[in-house]
DNA sequence: TGTCTGTCGGAAAACGTTTACCAATTTGAA
DNA sequence: TTCAAATTGGTAAACGTTTTCCGACAGACA
C-alpha cells in the first residue's frame, strides 16, 4: 500500500504538501503540485478511507440496512435507493441483515456507525429493533428510518399507512358491490399484520357489514397456509359465504387463489381475492391471474430517504422529519363486480 | 461519541487496560475487568471501525460490488452472497455500481480496498472492467472476480461456460428433432454474448446443421427488438422458417414469444422458443408459458465466493484459484419435440 | 534476605491522514 | 528602503485504536 509519506518522499516535499495537492485545500505552487500528481498517479496511490475518515470525522458514505437483500419485497425499495444514490455524491453501501434478529443488525449498524459512514438507512421491523435504534438515538448518529418507530422516541422516519391500506380495499370491494368480506390475517405479534387488521376492522365497522367470527383467520407460521384458510371460507354455507377474500399479504393471496384454482373455481367470477404489497414476484412460481393489491410506494420511501438524508448530512435539514406515506391500489384481475347485491 | 479514553478515565486505569479488556487481547485482573466493562457498558460504547482498522490493517469486513441490485438477474447472485455471508464471521457489505460505467465501480471499489473491507467480490463485465482489474491487481488486494477476466493476469475468478451452454441447447434442441434453428444475437461488444453466439456456430457445425445467414440475428439496443427479430423469422417462407429459435438472454426470448403469442400462434407447438439466464422476473409483466432457458448456477457462484474469499483472507488458500462453473439445461414449456423430420 | 520468574498495569509508538500553527519568503505599498 | 501583508512550505498535533516495551510488584526458591 503506497501512502503519502512515500509521494512525499519521492517527490521531495512534505507530507502536508502531498496532502494540501491532493484535496485542494490550500494553493500550492503549480510546479511542485504537478510534480506530486505526477508521483502519485505513477506510484498507483489511493488514499486510505479510513485514515482519512479518522481525522476528517466524515466518510462522505451513506449505508443502508435492510433484511434482506434478495428478498422480492425489496425490489422497489432497491430500485429507489439506486436511484437516489446517484443523485448524491454520497458513496452508498447496503447491508443485509439476512432475517430480523437483531444481533446482526446490530452487528451491522455498529460496523457502519463508527467510522464507515456518516449516516444510516434502516428498514426496521416495528417489532424488532427498538434496542437498536435506542442505541443509534443517544448515540446522536444520524439516522433514517423505514416503516418503524419508538414509542417516544423523537426519531426520522417514513411510516406507510397500513391501517389505511386496508381501509380503502375494504370500501374498495363494498364499492363493487361486496359486503361478504373476510380477511386472512398474518401474525398478531407483528405490528404490520395488527395494522391491516385494525384497519379491516374499521373498514368493516363504517360500512356497518358485519363480521362473523369465522370471517377473520390467522397465518400460524407459513404462508402456504393460505390455501387451508381459503378453503375454510369455500366450505362455508352458500348464503353466508364470503364473496371476497382480503389477505395481508400477496403471497398468502396467491396461495390462497391457487387453491381455489384448484378446486376447479375461477377466480375472481366465483370468489374474489384481494392482496397486499403489490408484489412482482410471488412464491412457487405463481402463474395465475394478476393480483389486485394494495401497494406500497416503497420506490419513492427509497428514493427520498437517501436523498433526505444526505440533506440531513448537509444540514440542509431541522428539526426530525417524519413523513406518512399512503398506500394506493392497483386493480389487477382477481376483483370482481357484484352484480346482485344480497 | 464515547472513546476508550473516556472509558479509562471513568474507571481509573489507563488506555491499554481498558483495550485489553475490551479486546480480550491479554489477562487482565478479574476485578479491574469487571470495572471496565460496567463501565463501557454503561456509556454505550462502540469500538470506532476506522481506528480499529487503521492500526489492525484488517477490518474483518467483506465487499461485494454488483453492477444493479434490484436487477432480477443478480437475485439467485444475491442469495448466495447472503448465504455464504451467513456462514462466515466477516461483515459483509454491498455496493451497486448501478451499471456498467467503470467511474462509479471505481470509485466504490477504491472507497471499499483502502480500510473498510479485506477483500472484495466484484461482478465484472468482462468488457469494460480492465482498468479497475488492473489497479486492484497492483495493489495486491484481494479479490474475486465473477463473470470476468483479464488477459494476461492471473486473478481469482469464477467463470461461466457461456459457449458451452448454448452448445448444449443446439444439441437439446437437435435431439428434440429441430435441425431449423435461429438465433437472436446480444450486442457483438459483449464478451458474454460473442461467447454465446460462438456456441450456436459450434453446435450447429458439429451437428452438420445449416445455418443461413438471415438464421442469425442480432439486436442492436433494446431488447424489446426480439418481437421484431421473431416476426423476419415467422415471416420466411414454409420450408425455411426456422423450428426453434433460442435466444441469448430470457428477456428477449419474452419478448419473441410475445410477439409469436400476439400473431396467434402457440408456442411451443407452432415454434419453440429457447432463452438464457433462466429468470424468474421477466420484464413487462411476461405472463406467456415458462421459458425452457440454460441456467447459471448463480446461487453457487455467490455463495462459493464469499466461502472461497474468506478462506483466502484466512491463508486457507495457496496461488490463484480459477473456478469454471457449467450451466444446465431447465425444461419449461416454450420447447416441443418435433415429430416428422425434415 | 536476595535473586529469579511470572504477572499485569502503564507509557508511548504506531497506523495514514488532515490541518492548525509557525516560519520563511515574496510582494507591494508607503 | 522598510515594513506589513500575503503567500506558501514545513512541523507537529490530532483522530481512536492496538500493541510493544518497560517497570513494578508478588511469590517462589535457595
Amino acid at each position: 500500500m503506497v501512502t503519502i509519506k512515500e509521494i512525499a518522499q519521492a517527490a521531495g516535499v512534505s507530507l502536508a504538501t502531498v496532502s494540501r495537492v491532493l484535496t485542494n485545500s490550500r494553493p500550492v505552487n503549480p510546479e511542485i503540485r504537478e510534480r506530486v500528481t505526477e508521483v502519485a498517479n505513477s506510484l498507483g496511490y489511493v488514499p486510505n478511507t479510513a485514515a482519512r475518515a479518522l481525522v476528517k470525522r466524515r466518510t462522505d458514505a451513506i449505508g443502508i440496512v435492510v433484511n434482506n437483500l434478495h428478498d422480492p419485497f425489496f425490489h422497489d425499495l432497491l430500485r429507489g435507493f439506486e436511484e437516489g444514490a446517484s443523485e448524491t455524491d454520497y458513496t452508498v453501501v447496503y447491508c443485509s441483515a439476512m432475517g430480523h434478529e437483531m444481533e446482526r443488525k446490530q452487528k451491522y449498524v455498529r460496523y457502519l456507525s463508527n467510522g464507515v459512514v456518516d449516516g444510516i438507512v434502516l428498514y426496521g421491523s416495528y417489532d424488532t429493533d427498538e434496542v437498536l435504534v435506542r442505541e443509534l438515538h443517544s448515540m446522536g448518529f444520524p439516522f433514517f428510518l423505514i416503516e418503524s418507530c419508538v414509542d417516544g422516541l423523537e426519531t426520522n422516519g417514513f411510516l406507510i399507512d397500513n391501517e389505511g391500506g386496508v381501509y380503502n380495499a375494504v370500501r374498495y370491494l363494498r364499492k363493487l358491490g361486496h359486503r361478504r368480506i373476510a380477511y386472512i390475517a398474518g401474525s398478531s405479534e407483528k405490528r404490520v399484520c395488527r395494522d391491516r387488521l385494525a384497519g379491516y376492522y374499521k373498514g368493516m365497522k363504517d360500512l356497518c357489514l358485519n363480521v362473523p367470527e369465522d370471517y377473520v383467520s390467522f397465518i400460524d407460521q407459513n404462508n402456504r397456509e393460505g390455501s387451508i384458510l381459503m378453503k375454510r371460507f369455500l366450505d362455508m354455507p352458500d348464503e353466508s359465504r364470503p364473496t371476497a377474500v382480503l389477505c395481508y399479504d400477496d403471497a398468502v393471496a396467491s396461495y390462497a387463489i391457487g387453491y381455489a384454482l384448484e378446486q376447479g373455481l375461477k377466480v375472481p367470477q366465483d370468489i374474489s381475492v384481494m392482496g397486499f404489497d403489490n408484489q412482482t414476484i410471488l412464491p412457487d412460481n405463481y402463474r395465475g391471474p394478476g393480483i389486485t393489491s394494495v401497494s406500497q410506494p416503497l420506490y419513492e420511501i427509497g428514493f427520498d430517504s437517501i436523498i433526505l438524508l444526505s440533506q440531513l448530512l448537509n444540514g440542509e435539514l431541522k428539526g426530525n422529519v417524519t413523513r406518512h406515506y399512503q398506500t394506493h391500489i392497483v386493480e389487477k384481475e382477481t376483483v370482481a363486480y357484484l352484480e346482485k347485491e344480497d
